[in-house]
DNA sequence: TTGAAAGCGGTACCAA
DNA sequence: TTGGTACCGCTTTCAA
């Protein structure tokens, strides 16, 4: 009893305490920790009398749980955390979507992480991997070391659109395929010299269109270009890239890594009064929404989906269900709009 | 002495356990907890030698701290939260990037949150506001009181594109103004029947660009249409509402309530035959992406500062810098493009 | 059915 | 400079 008076030679350091804890409840109910907890957490070894009067004080003390003290002891975060280079651009803000949507339906809350180019990214997902039960990882954010360091600290980790590390699951879109199905249908249209742009070392995904690209090229019998035109994946990088395209002459077709490079070079060119698809034909790739409004022949890729496959892949992990690592591919599908019509050339005949 | 004895009756759950904890450190390094978290800190009340000890023994057991047990020692979070309708759509990537890029600066992580139309918004709202410092809400996601309700429990609120609430912080973007540029330029290029689409019921947004743009009208003596041709945010809901307005006859010009509906209107209104800008005028709002590639005429807005400015604006009440409520809104802009054209009769004079 | 108490993994006060 | 230890708020044995 006394032991009670021991037990507090230090005081509380704030006198008026601003939250309600699980103490205050028990106390108010006259029941303990215990108890409440138990009613908290609908135990059904809790009387409905004693659970009424634990709700009673619940109520009246506008109790709610602490997360916090919650995860700690139950040793998980109920959240999962997703890393993205940039969230700018309508291509990632659909992967998150799906992602979020799943992670609530599996009662996980979900932190998002922008690397940006940020020279602190390692550490910040670090830092990230402390606060979550798994973590998906978009592309070439966090180097692979970072990568099997939270790994071996036991957070499942699911890369999206990345070459897969020893210990993680991963979902990409298929690449080569679907680049090989751009060149196919550009050549039945009659165009023979294309050019790439982007760079293969920025991305997996890159990389592999660029492949295919190749490889489809090379399989017709048609030139194959030496190298890309290097370019980032911004609207700006298009516009930098037409100048040079002008300057060094146009091939009949630009195959371009991603959407947002592929209009703003269209834009570009016919601001210095080339026409599309009339002098040069223009592909890109992700088919967000502004493509489908500026008539732009792209690859669809299923965004949302892979977001939400990442999640649930993550569940599987973390609840246990599953061990050895699995990886998905999920299918991309061309989309013929207006900008690589017929060349000139084919369309005459 | 035998009180330590005495201390572990209960045997730990797990016997190989998987995380290494501070008090494994301090075993390791010779020292107390009290010293290791010290050296954690970057306290200069450790001696070097001492530190040196500690980080070596950090080092080579591969400790890292956890965020749970901190976070509760400390009593913060260091993550906000931010609650979006829907995730989908350029918008609110848009924000969301602001509002991350931000807190992320600040030290914040940041959990996201999309109610979509979900019946348990409500809860999953106050879940969240149980993991975080500070919570900026979009719109109308939530009701009254649960913001009510979160903010009372001490937790910063900051509100997006919302009318005021008690104790809240707000950002918002002109409306009114707004609409009444984009109705004087209407005017201007010689257009004089105007609908508006839209549901002014469902954001404060749409609810005062509508007022702008009657008040407008009414001020210029033209017609004043009674009521808004109800529609969601979607490009679909454009599509319907362009049958309607077939069926019941084509005012000049169409000011729709944000960009992805009058895209979705103008795309359909071309596919029955209608003309913009010739038959029909349209306009958008944001100006997103696609809007760009539409020759949409459109209000821009400043999503990312709004939503860098509810990150901001958080951080000082979180930190204690700002008890009053402050209320903020950010300017937006006419983009004049192809879709407004003048009208035809005016065009002929 | 209930309660006491030992964690979960840190932080920070107090005394040495 | 250090160590001992009482928290932070909740969960979950173990015993009653």
């Amino acid at each position: 009893m006394d032991n009670a008076e021991q037990k507090s030679p230090q005081r509380r350091r704030t006198s008026a305490r601003a939250t309600v804890t699980i103490r205050d409840v028990a106390r108010h109910a006259g029941v303990s920790v215990a108890t409440v907890s138990r009613a908290l957490r609908g135990s059904d070894l809790v009387h409905p009398a004693t659970r009424e009067r634990v709700d009673a004080a619940i109520e009246e003390l506008r109790f709610t749980p602490s997360q916090l003290g919650r995860s700690l002891a139950e040793r998980r975060h109920a959240a999962n955390g997703i890393v993205f280079p940039d969230l700018s651009g309508p291509y990632y803000a659909d992967v998150v979507l799906g992602y979020e949507e799943v992670a609530a339906t599996l009662g996980r809350s979900v932190l998002i992480l922008s690397t940006h180019n940020r020279e602190s990214a390692d550490e910040m997902v670090l830092e990230l991997a402390g606060r979550v039960d798994g973590l998906a990882v978009f592309g070439r954010t966090v180097h692979d070391d970072v990568v099997a360091e939270i790994v071996q600290r036991g957070v499942p980790v699911v890369l999206m659109a990345r070459t897969e590390i020893e210990g993680a699951d991963s979902v990409r879109t298929e690449n080569v395929a679907a680049a090989a199905s751009v060149v196919e249908h550009l050549l039945a249209d009659g165009h023979r010299r294309m050019s790439f742009v982007g760079d293969p070392s920025d991305s997996t995904d890159v990389a592999e269109r660029w492949a295919g690209f190749r490889g489809a090229l090379a399989q017709s019998g048609a030139e194959v270009p030496e190298r890309t035109i290097p370019a980032g994946f911004k609207e700006d990088d298009g516009a930098r890239v037409a100048a040079d395209l002008v300057a060094d002459g146009l091939p009949d077709v630009v195959v371009c890594a991603n959407d947002e490079l592929a209009l703003g070079l269209s834009v570009a060119l016919a601001e210095q009064g080339v026409q599309v698809p009339g002098d040069v034909a223009v592909t890109g790739w992700d088919d967000v929404m502004a493509a489908r409004y500026a008539g732009l022949t792209t690859v669809r890729q299923p965004m949302r989906e892979m977001g939400g496959r990442a999640a649930r892949m993550l569940d599987a992990r973390i609840s246990g269900d599953r061990s050895e690592p699995r990886h998905d591919v999920l299918t991309t599908q061309l989309v013929v709009r207006h900008s690589c019509g017929p060349h000139p050339k084919e369309a005459h005949r």
